[in-house]
RNA sequence: GGAGGGGUGGUCUAGACUGGUUAUGAUACCUGCCUUACACGCAGGUGGUCAUGGGUUCAAAUCCCAUCCCCUCCA
């Protein structure tokens, strides 16, 4: 007898040439059937900045257990890859690179510098990808800003747009008045300004009451539309619905009850103006109010404002509090500390101000949105909830122009003279910022001279509809045909309400149909502290050292074993560390059970312990068929290291060493290697989604020439399950034994060791265990 | 302001939907041990008011109500 394995250590270093071996055998490769095909509406990660952040790894890793069950499931796995790469943050990332301004650098150039950036995160991304193993089709990864995607982006809109699903609207948005262009949420910043709190005196309509009201934005009295108090503040009960006279203007305004008033903030009254703040801008939605445009483009008072159009934001304000006070509408002045928000490179404040933008109908759909989303499989079902309450929040269209560059142009020209919207014919990328337009004259007046629409989209446009581009919707129908609705989207959980919803939304507006059947929802991951890792907090922890120190199989088992599906998780070097002792255990197993030759059937005159051991495993075949058919990981990761650790190798194996090693009775000896073989063999099967490296290798060396990767899940036989019943007994009394030989001293004073004799009573119910037993612990009789 | 998730030995975590013996496991810590797979190991041990208060029940970590704290998303 010889052990197929010297190293005492499973070393991470020969995944690489289990990797290249995988690849040159093509074993992951997908051929489209007719009837099993299983394709996996994998997300395209976006290469905003480095270092790639270690719960995306995790989270891929997940997602190619996914994979790798469904194909030990019996199906034919599509597993695509690729790559977001429109949007905001790439451009944020340009401009700090290059320490250039988007709107002061010509176009065409800012969008080859942006190219450079996302071609040089991605290949780190991709890096990785390769690195842990996942088991996906990188020979065609798409990205999502080429001329291929883009075109189906457009293709889907254009479609949209003949069937009337979009309209022009005009839309309050982020708007920095010293840099002249709208921003997006996320290139605003808040900070602790000090601003005067103006409390003002309105006057109560037909009374010679006054209402008292505090504002930091006096200069928007004009764009009032409302006061607002407190439903829960008696002060103000009696004056609901009642009309108040707006000083200066004196226009007629309600007086409404809501709860975004806060009692103690200035006077407990505030007013509702287009716009001062976010706030405003909800109450306007809530209540439905007709807008006022305060502020131009230009960033001074519109033409609404009266004597006081055309003046900046600073000066209108300074001359309406110079005559508010002239006309003793002010009662007192006080500084206050205030969270503004402010742009976050010219560092001055945003103005909200309503512009033209387009909008997809959204709200007509969600009837159908609802239904699917209470039909669709959810794991963790918990997280259905998510999707659920943004269907109920949703309360407006949506919005899709962008004014950035780096995005799927939106293909609009518009004629010149009577400024009629045309679009192309779909079926070829449109750049209209600086191609031609496809057409000569003008549809409606017959004019020749066009102007191309200079925004983009939301890049949800484009990421909705990845269902679509991978199953070759528009290009191949048989294949689309095959393949779509697709199985299953895996995505994390903070991007339910934007990919998952406009996901759902789009591809039934364009198939009438709902994109997958199962939706899989991962929890994020986060600091050892449980906080969000972000790059200005500093604790982002970069996956690719721990994955080369630790090895893709410790960083895999340990994403699985962390936390339960659905929950977050911490990332801690230590956690993966510890996850790393399992393997070694394993590869130890392996070294011992590789030692014995592969009894590959021995069903008649099995022993006891030998049954008692295989009907502890037919249990863990069921617990971890369980958990793979929810795809969460959590289960078979954990059932499996405790029955391999704590039952198998601690119990079992030593329960039939002797036997294994040198029983004359050559049943005996059989039905123990048959029972260690079964075992370990199932073990690596099971682990196989989890830990491809090192059960192929351990399968490789010990079973067969095919890779464990090409087999199917064992079948659970059922057998000897009732055996179960002994395993606390045969537990506690090995415990007992153990811990008499290490309490007690023999003749000469020494403690016992292991092996030394030991006189004691086996219980009458493990009779059927004693031969092993004696042999175990040296039991004299 | 609204919504969702969570609070279990020093640390992390299972159990909660479906209430039921002594609350799971890992790790850290302490003690002993090289035992023909493994010292990255083995055996044993210390350590928990299951956030707080109330309720339902024969019985609550689990169900209900309230409060506190943490995290996340939306505004």
């Amino acid at each position: 007898m010889q052990q197929k394995i010297d190293e005492k250590i499973w070393n991470s270093n020969i995944e690489n040439m289990i990797l290249k071996k995988w690849n040159e055998e093509r074993i992951y490769d997908f051929k489209v059937s007719s009837n099993k095909n299983f394709v996996i509406d994998t997300p395209p990660p976006y290469p905003s900045g480095r270092p790639w952040h270690i719960g995306a790894a995790a989270h891929y890793a997940q997602i190619d257990m996914i994979a790798r069950t469904a194909r030990m499931f019996g199906n034919d796995v599509f597993f695509p890859i690729g790559i977001d790469r429109n949007g905001l943050p790439v451009e944020i990332y340009t401009e700090k690179k290059h320490k250039i301004k988007m709107r002061q650098t010509d176009r065409e150039e800012f969008l080859n510098l942006c190219k450079v950036s996302l071609d040089e995160l991605e290949k780190e991304m991709i890096q990785i990808m390769k690195s842990i193993g996942l088991s996906a089709n990188f020979d065609e990864y798409y990205r999502t800003d080429s001329t291929e995607y883009r075109t189906l982006t457009q293709n889907t809109f254009i479609n949209l747009w003949k069937r009337g699903l979009v309209y022009s609207a005009n839309r309050p948005n982020n708007y920095c008045p010293s840099c002249g262009t709208t921003i997006a949420d996320a290139e605003i910043i808040y900070q602790e300004r000090r601003t005067k709190l103006v409390y003002l005196k309105f006057r109560l309509k037909n009374t010679n009451e006054d209402l008292i009201v505090a504002t930091t934005r006096p200069e928007l009295i004009f764009a009032c539309q409302c006061v607002i108090v407190n439903p829960n503040d008696t002060r103000y009960e009696k004056l609901y619905k009642k009309e108040i006279i707006i000083p200066l203007f004196n226009r007629e305004v309600k007086i409404l009850p809501h709860h975004s008033a806060k009692s103690d903030f200035g006077s407990g009254a505030v007013m509702v103006c287009s716009y001062g703040d976010l706030n405003d801008v909800q109450v306007f939605r809530e209540l439905g109010l007709k807008e006022i445009v305060a502020i131009d483009q230009y960033g001074k008072i519109s033409e609404n404002g009266g004597n006081y159009s055309t003046l900046s934001i600073d000066d209108a304000r300074r001359k309406i509090i110079e005559d508010l006070n002239n006309t003793d509408y002010i009662v007192k002045e006080e500084f206050i500390m205030h969270r503004i928000p402010i742009c976050e490179r010219s560092k001055s404040p945003v103005e909200i101000i309503p512009m033209q933008d387009y909008y997809i109908k959204q709200l007509d759909f969600l009837p159908k949105l609802r239904e699917f989303s209470s039909s669709i499989n959810f794991y963790p079902e918990i997280h259905r909830q998510i999707l659920l309450n943004w269907l109920d929040s949703v309360a407006i269209d949506w919005p899709i122009s962008r004014r950035r560059f780096y995005g799927t142009e939106i293909p609009i020209w518009y004629c010149d003279d009577c400024k009629e919207p045309i679009l192309p014919e779909p079926g070829k990328y449109y750049r209209p910022w600086k191609d031609k337009p496809p057409f000569d004259k003008c549809p409606k007046c017959g004019y020749n001279q066009f102007t191309g629409d200079d925004r983009t989209f939301d890049t949800w446009m484009d990421s909705s509809i990845s269902p679509l581009f991978v199953t070759k919707y528009s290009k191949d129908s048989e294949f689309f045909s095959k393949t779509f609705p697709v199985q299953i989207r895996p995505q994390a959980k903070d991007i339910v309400r934007t990919w998952l919803y406009y996901t759902m939304l789009r591809c039934y507006q364009l198939t009438e149909k709902l994109a997958w059947s199962d939706v899989w929802i991962m929890g994020y991951g986060v600091d050892e502290y449980g906080e969000k890792m972000s790059k200005s907090k500093g604790n982002v922890i970069d996956p690719f050292p721990i994955i080369y120190k630790h090895g893709a199989d410790t960083f895999r088992f340990w994403s699985a074993i962390e936390a339960n599906h659905g929950q977050d998780f911490r990332c801690s070097e230590q956690k993966i560390v510890e996850a790393q002792k399992f393997l070694t255990k394993l590869w130890n197993i392996g070294r011992f059970v590789s030692s014995f030759e592969f009894v590959t059937s021995h069903e008649s005159n099995l022993l006891s312990s030998d049954k008692w051991i295989l009907g502890e495993l037919s249990n863990l075949v069921i617990e971890c068929i369980k958990g793979y058919k929810e795809y969460n990981f959590f289960i078979p990761a954990s059932q499996i290291r405790e029955f391999t650790w704590n039952i198998f190798a601690a119990h079992y194996l030593e329960l039939v060493k002797s036997r294994a090693y040198n029983d004359k009775v050559p049943n005996n000896r059989n039905s123990a290697l048959y029972a260690l073989h079964k075992c370990f063999s199932v073990i690596l099967l099971l682990l196989a989604p989890i830990c491809p490296f090192i059960t192929d290798k351990l399968w490789i060396t010990i079973y067969s020439n095919e890779s464990v990767h090409l087999q199917k899940f064992p079948v659970q036989s059922g057998n000897y399950g009732d055996m179960c019943k002994f395993t606390k007994a045969i537990t506690e009394f090995n415990s007992l034994i153990w811990t008499k030989k290490r309490e007690s001293t023999n003749d000469i004073g020494k403690r016992y060791s292991l092996r030394d004799p030991i006189k004691i009573d086996i219980p009458f119910e493990l009779h059927q265990f004693k031969d092993d037993l004696k042999e175990m612990h040296n039991i004299q009789v």
